[in-house]
DNA sequence: CTCTATGCAAAAACTTTGCAGGGAT
DNA sequence: ATCCCTGCAAAGTTTTTGCATAGAG
């Protein structure tokens, strides 16, 4: 995947500042927040915000907001689950997952819990 | 269900402000938001806010964040999922839902997707 | 009586907005 | 050349904190 191509192919514009946050989400394994996102990007934090907005606007980023009452994203991608630990924070996607539930188009699913390890 | 025992099951001191904002949650038949509940309610903010912390870090509510980037509250009852509606914002239960997911423990699942009336 | 909870005021944290200049197409 | 994007500063919103007093157990 070329991030490039993510902001390109929606026909905003390609800036340095886009780039950025893109590369950093890019590299995450899991949802990541705000603060690791932004770390020391050399950018206003209102440019930070009208980014993250604008992308998750044009469905470049997904994002929901855990236990720990933080926002996490990451790039959009083939749709899968997210458990979030409520003693470690811990994010870990779930790529199987049945639901059974016909009537309604399902988007985005949160599982909050106890990881094994906190157990 | 009665008020005042969950909050003095709880070891915790029973107050007319505790007791009003149980009683609003009480009435709900789905999870409401920091607006609903606070409302009216004579008391103040920073009064507000401790107790709905304490209440959660008591296991007296539950809480999640819905699409529309507000935080919802239910008095914790039998463990069941919540569906939000990413266009109308409406919060249905589900009662009735198996994840299949053995080694976590779970408490607490956010479906968030389109509701059929949307659909 | 003791210790927690409350109200008030202030601060901190988080997010948005307006505007003028800079940069991408 | 046009229009979008950016930085800066300021304002708005939400949540937290300190402290003195009130109130529950």
């Amino acid at each position: 995947m070329n991030i490039e191509d993510l902001i390109t192919d929606k026909k905003i514009k390609l800036t340095v500042a886009r780039m950025k946050i893109l590369e950093i989400l890019k590299d995450a394994v899991k949802p990541i927040s705000y603060d690791e996102i932004k770390g020391d990007l050399p950018m206003d934090k209102a440019t930070f915000y009208r980014n993250i907005l604008k992308f998750e606007s044009e469905g470049i980023l997904n994002s929901f907001e855990a236990n720990d009452r933080k926002r996490y994203f990451e790039l959009k991608k083939n749709p899968h689950a997210h458990f979030v630990c409520i003693i470690c924070n811990q994010v870990e996607c779930i790529e199987k997952i049945n639901l059974n539930l016909e009537k309604y188009q399902i988007s985005n699913v949160i599982i909050n819990g106890i990881c094994p390890k906190c157990q």
